[in-house]
DNA sequence: CCCGATTCTGTAAACGTTTCCGGGGAGTCT
DNA sequence: AGACTCCCCGGAAACGTTTACAGAATCGGG
């Protein structure tokens, strides 16, 4: 009966000893009253009584210890203030919680030092899982993917091979639906404004351009090609340059943020949009419906891919020896007023034959942009929808534009 | 000699018993070498090849079990896709990761039960600290802040006598500001779309805008008054239920979000921007500086306020017996294009008396909206490069009667 | 009334790490 | 040469929980 260790500890924070001592029964009794299972009910009654008096919290760090699970999901991202990710991970977090785990969140700064050492520390089991959206995938980063101790999900194209779960969109294609639009419209000088081609989005957005251009037989004027990275000033920079050396009917930007940027010089520069020039943004985040005149933007499904990402991580967790899995979010085309309309100044009519959205050759038809996530998806008209996550806010409280 | 355990667990992972093992040293030397103390040479050798070979990396639950720290910070809001709160997040996170720590995102919804129940799962540890920015404060978040057993760092307003870290800006005062500029523009029928009145910061914006407007002896018309919550899509219904019943020449709105939604219905209803309506967001948040017109808005210091709060919760970890301390982030007013210049419609002029800029009584200037963190700022006016001379307004930090 | 089945309880081990403590060896000073 | 200091090492305890195991108690039935 000699107590073997302190009830209290210096902490001054009771534990089960304490609960257990207090309840005059062993800490095996105390455990199992107070997770539930087993004890008479004179136990019970003293357990729970001693637990209330002392006001017994457990300890999730010695819960996790025992039980070798956290309840911790990790999110990797660039940029935790990019609107795209803010999105994707609103949509996690509200999987995540809604599962009864919490989210952590690593801005990587799109340092690919930064984004494999994060997947090396997963070793250390700090976490029950992780989504991991990297910029550039690197030998490193597979490496270190396949031989992760704890699951992990990747948002983004991912080597074909590569046996991860892995959510996905088809941004090639998403650009071939804008210069669809773009050239239906009437539209012949698409200038694009990409980010950095050794990034995978970049580089998939690239190559997506100048396939669709070919398609329609328009040569590609290099000048109407720009650089930057994917953020509001470089956005607008590169517009300023391209706007200094020839002269666009339309503007395809890889991003929503330099979509904004490019409106800004557009305006600056005395082009009115979309008389002049068409703006296509991408991402089809809050900003574009933000701006005026609204942005038309690719949808690349953001909220959709971190929720199905969730749910992939998820599953993995539950059930390790799953296989490999891949999921691809449609991109869907939303056009507002941006580009709405044909180009008045178009001397030639729209070739009539192309249609307005293509799809890849060999795949069948491009799915419509997902009317759950987007309920707004069509009319120019304002709609704004408000944030697709569980924010309560207001009733119903849609402002019918007049 | 006899191995006590398994060196091996079912897992197949490394332990410290693993490296011991095969070192062929204990696991106190292991565990010394691993951590950098101790040890001679040659048993650095072998612990750091047997390491090596297993690929051993030590548990961070283990770990956190015996040092009863955990290495994570919790922040909690009501929404992590508000820009404000993203702002405020982005600097939070960057101050926490650079101490080794990483960050953990609870999305409240501005539920009180919700916000109450984090705060009490606090007690289990599962976390260094905690910044919660509570929408709304009862007795139950005091009665749980104070005797969390984790420290705390509140970032908005709280009763005057709660001993718990706090950092707050003075959101009257930013109200101030803003009214005060469109007085000096010569607006006299400002209106003033708000966030529930229940909310602490709906209430403190309310109370401001009275108090400037008395101020200024500007009787308040109700009809200029709407209230909504702090979305965007709430923001424009308001309007358009102003515009319906009265003809402001000036608006101030509750938040950025707000802002851009009465953007819209002002653009809708075919009134100019600014030279009809002058239009005052607050928060300052990115969306500002992406309008067109740019807004101009409010700066309530968002990123600096997570910043400070995320020190305050490092320095309070380190060293728990510091005194409570509270911290304020004065705001300071952004003009830029969408309130730029007079009323064109001001019959009256300007009163003279009236200062363009109001700084605090007793403080030598307002803080610069923190160029630093922002490279694109509006190129517009500088609002504080008026006449810096006697500024007789009001006195401490509220509005109060001149 | 006795025996078997069932429930309850307590002891102790386990999760994987850090750290206190005592013992022993080597080096140095007097 | 003896004593003292310093360093290194290993055993064991500790962090707080869950749980396997075995013994005790209770209950029911024949």
């Amino acid at each position: 009966m000699g107590r073997k260790r302190l009830q209290e500890p210096a902490d001054g924070r009771p534990t089960v000893h304490t609960v257990a001592a207090r309840a005059g029964v062993s800490i095996a009794s105390a455990s199992r009253v107070l997770n539930g299972v087993g004890g008479s009910a004179e136990t019970i009654r003293k357990v729970r009584a001693a637990a209330a008096e002392v006001g017994y919290v457990p300890n999730a760090i010695a819960r996790s210890l025992q039980s070798q699970r956290t309840g911790l999901v990790a999110l990797a991202v660039e940029d935790i203030g990019n609107p795209v990710y803010v999105a994707m991970m609103r949509a996690i977090e509200s999987v995540v919680a809604s599962s009864g785990r919490q989210l952590l969140v690593h801005a990587t700064g799109g340092r690919i030092d930064n984004e494999t050492a994060l997947l090396r520390r997963l070793a250390n089991r700090y976490v029950d899982g992780m989504i991991i959206s990297p910029i550039r995938v690197t030998a490193d980063h597979l490496a270190a993917l396949v031989d992760s101790p704890v699951p992990v999900v990747v948002v983004g194209q991912l080597g074909a091979d590569a046996p991860v779960d892995n959510v996905r969109t088809d941004s090639r294609h998403g650009v071939a639906l804008a210069v669809d639009h773009l050239v239906a419209g009437g539209r012949r000088r698409i200038g694009f404004v990409n980010g950095p081609l050794d990034t995978v989005p970049g580089a998939a957005r690239d190559a997506g351009f100048r396939a669709a251009l070919a398609r329609h037989d328009i040569p590609l004027d290099e000048d109407l090609v720009e650089v930057g990275d994917f953020q509001y000033a470089a956005g607008r920079a590169a517009t300023e340059r391209l706007l200094a050396r020839t002269e666009p009917d339309a503007l395809l930007c890889a991003n929503d943020l330099i979509a904004v940027g490019a409106l800004h010089a557009l305006l600056a520069a005395g082009r009115r949009v979309p008389e002049d020039v068409a703006l296509v943004g991408m991402d089809d985040t809050e900003l574009a419906r933000m701006m005026f005149p609204q942005l038309s933007s690719v949808s690349l499904g953001s909220a959709e891919r971190g929720r199905r990402a969730a749910e992939l991580l998820l599953q993995r967790i539950a059930d390790p020896a799953l296989p490999p899995r891949r999921e691809q979010v449609p991109p869907g085309l939303v056009v507002r007023a941006s580009s709405a309309g044909p180009s008045p100044t178009a001397d030639r009519a729209p070739t009539a034959g192309e249609p307005l959205t293509a799809g890849e050759a060999g795949q069948p038809a491009p799915p419509a942009p997902r009317p759950s996530t987007d309920p707004l998806a069509g009319p120019i008209t304002d709609p704004f929808a408000g944030p697709a996550g569980p924010a309560p806010t207001h009733p119903s409280s849609e402002g019918a534009s007049s």
